[in-house]
DNA sequence: ATGATAGGCAAGCCGCCACTTGCCTATCAA
DNA sequence: TTGATAGGCAAGTGGCGGCTTGCCTATCAT
């Protein structure tokens, strides 16, 4: 998951999620390209979505062709907990 | 920040650090070898402390000829209130 | 003073990762 | 049925990151 969130692409994509949370390929893309003027591909969305379901903090549901993304943040939950100082 | 927790021993180190702080080098070089049996040489460690370093995870002190480490937790605060969902 | 200890600097190698490219399948509207 | 839309699969490429290698400086003990 550490990895998953290492690609400031993939970061832009949770916050993406974040925000409006349910959208698909081709929604992502689009609004990420108009507010951060990054022109990824679509294949390269796809595997970084890929990415995030594989960490975990992503999660699809299918429904016809449309296939929507939704975001899961338990993940992070333990995240924090690892280093904490006991003092 | 991100891309310095996205190894896994970067991570081990600030384990290590968050188990016994103010540690020197080689002091991590040898507790992480016990521990996991990872032989990294020392340059490896080096180059990531330095690397956690700049992503402000570690900071250091030095005395003498020794050079202490010390774990800073305070950039994974933030991290948690990125991708929090407002409902 | 000399060796041992603790650490730094820089170049090179190699594998992985992000991205592209090309083509394919599936669903829906006309 | 045909075209358009939404998405998938897989191979190839280029650059970056982790690690090594070699050599150097600084501090301390004897």
């Amino acid at each position: 998951m550490f990895k998953a969130l290492a690609d400031p692409t993939r970061r832009k994509i949770l916050d993406e999620l974040a925000e409006r949370d349910g959208q698909t390929l081709f929604e992502i893309c689009s609004r990420l390209a108009m507010k951060y003027q990054l022109q990824s591909s679509r294949q390269a969305i796809s595997q970084h979505l890929d990415t995030l379901a594989a960490a975990g903090l992503v999660s699809s549901r299918k429904d016809g062709r449309y296939k929507f993304h939704y975001l899961d943040t338990t993940p992070l939950q333990r995240l924090t907990e690892r280093w904490h100082k006991e003092n």
